[in-house]
DNA sequence: CCCTTTGTCCAAAGCGCTTTGGATTGGTAT
DNA sequence: ATACCAATCCAAAGCGCTTTGGACAAAGGG
């Protein structure tokens, strides 16, 4: 069933039913009511293709995942994506998710833009000075920013406050005594993974705690690398009596390291986790409960997408940014150092 | 740049450059080249739509995804969207991903359909009698199904063994002596959920051993379910000396509501964990490292998108179906039972 | 009673691409 | 020479929708 047929049906022309379906002034409401009955009765819905030919408007926005790299298509960018869609998904826009495989980033990217098949963009994990930022803004194409990077041109953004959110963990660690702190971060060159650096660096040397390079690690977030670099840190002589942790996953594996060399977590060594809130991976049912620095990426991705809902109504980019306070939250895996009994 | 703008500037008709950039015949090479040089000089590429508008077809296949309900946007969909990813990027198809609110499934797929914006779907969690599988098949519209379903309409599907998987995970702790084994099943109503069941009750029937109702758990995977669970069925006289978990993040809460009581997992309780094979949760990184039914959920995405194309190439749905063995890994979480040291 | 306004509705012109049905050319077979 | 064919290229007709620029009638003002 296509709009010809329907004004057909109808007895009228596809201009009115056309507008009557869009919610146009200058039909009347009875021929509306019409309208949108036989619509119904004929299951009739717009050729979406047509409709954005038509108009230039897509109704989508798109997003690049990397599928090869580290930062894959793993559980934070699934909470994201559904914090995103459970906003959008109120003005029926969709979204487009163009895997990367050859890792040509930028190019995936110019695609995007110039196929017109999406109204605007999100980007994620940006680098320090990200390409992608520069080429969307320069292309004057709508984005959203899940971070920070340091491009001038003026590009809306959300971000949280990492460095504040490990610089609050490691002075609380220090304020309970503890004098090797270790960390272990996210990949090298994101921003988010230098800002925690940052505050984690910032509140040692605050207090003139030398920073030993071998307490700070830059991976990816998963079990075994928290396992692994954790049982490397318990190796050293002294060893760290506390581990920030990067993500969940990673303090899932560090906290089992720390079990298995017998010490107690909040004990021998202290742990906290930043969380940014998975629904099937709860910190305070941990046991011990996971003391952590706490921010739902989820309510992030809902928030972004409000965002761009703005800047597609027009709002101007350099008024759309924000960043979020991290609450650190105490729970029992962090306590004062207590000498391991030998 | 448009196309119009491409010819004009190359001094050749639209039908040409258009015919020389989709490698139609009958175009002269040398011709071709020149366009192609072009097109990349300008930057030009098609405007999605109206290629689409003009073709019929898309280039992109639809996915809804419930976000509210139980079986969000977790880990399983985004590791299976992944591999998904991993096969669709090669033919550069793109997914669209709907997400649903209201809940009302049936009518997002009626719209998805109408709406020609995706060539094929794919539909993931059937049920025993999936009305979506009914619908898609009526509207004689191209999708895989990701699981089983009754329906007797031919339709193109893939799905793990999940009745064998669990069959040999209780008949194996079985043999090794338990004779009360409980098990945290998915939400009922799923096909999948329910195959499990019916592998276990198969198991424990073969033995004639009584099944209890309440060692028979079903609701989403989720660390909070399994330890919550774990807690109750330890609680029972007699309670259950081994219980199969539904995924790994039920595993996680069942090994943690285990240890609380003070016993060892493999020794006092015993468990058998069904392993989607998460990159960041590594079964045999565990400790003690944990028995499982394995099965990649990311490789059955990958499958899934090949045997999509193969429908969109033309081939007929009666013809692509698989059914995937799932594989029991022995490791020490599960061992012969031991009675708790008073 | 004529003129303007307002409320409804319509015909037709795009949107940018693919594809059908030729037209043109140069070469080969008759 | 004539006819025929293959190799190239092109003009124009869609694809299904939105939107511009009126048309037409009823209503209101003088």
């Amino acid at each position: 069933m296509k709009l010809k047929e329907l004004a057909e049906q109808l007895g009228l022309s596809q201009t009115t039913v056309s507008r009557a379906l869009n919610g146009y002034p200058e039909v009347n409401e009875a021929t509306r009511e019409r309208v949108n009955k036989a619509a119904l009765k004929f299951g009739y819905s717009a050729n979406a293709n047509a409709r954005r030919l038509a108009m230039g408007r897509v109704g989508a926005i798109g997003i690049v995942v990397p599928i090869h790299s580290s930062e894959r298509f793993g559980p934070h960018t699934s909470e994201f994506l559904s914090g995103l869609a459970e906003r959008l998904s109120r003005d029926e826009i969709d979204f487009l998710i163009t895997p990367l495989i050859n890792n040509d980033e930028i190019s995936a990217y110019r695609r995007l833009i110039s196929s017109k098949r999406v109204d605007a963009m999100i980007v994620s994990h940006p680098s320090l000075v990200d390409e992608r930022v520069a080429v969307l803004t320069e292309a004057q194409f709508p984005f959203v920013l899940h971070g920070r990077t340091n491009i001038d041109a003026p590009h809306a953004w959300l971000d949280i406050d990492n460095k504040g959110a490990f610089y609050q963990a490691t002075s609380h660690l220090l304020d309970l005594g503890h004098k090797h702190i270790a960390m272990i971060d996210g990949l090298k060159g994101f921003t988010f993974s230098e800002h925690r650096e940052e505050g984690y660096r910032d509140a040692l040397n605050e207090r003139s705690i030398s920073i030993d390079p071998h307490f700070i690690v830059h991976d990816c977030f998963s079990d075994e690398i928290g396992f692994r670099e954790t049982q490397r840190f318990l190796s050293l002589r002294p060893h760290p009596t506390a581990i920030l942790a990067g993500s969940m996953m990673t303090a899932l594996g560090v906290s089992r390291a720390i079990r298995a060399k017998g010490y107690q977590l909040g004990k021998e060594v202290s742990i906290i986790a930043h969380d940014d809130v998975f629904p099937y991976l709860n910190a305070s049912n941990m046991v011990p409960a996971m003391t952590t620095t706490r921010s739902s990426i989820r309510a992030a991705g809902t928030r972004i997408a409000e965002m761009l809902v703005r800047l597609l109504d027009g709002e101007t980019p350099e008024t759309i940014h924000e960043v979020w306070p991290v609450e650190l939250i105490l729970r029992q895996s962090s306590g004062p150092p207590v000498i391991p009994a030998k």
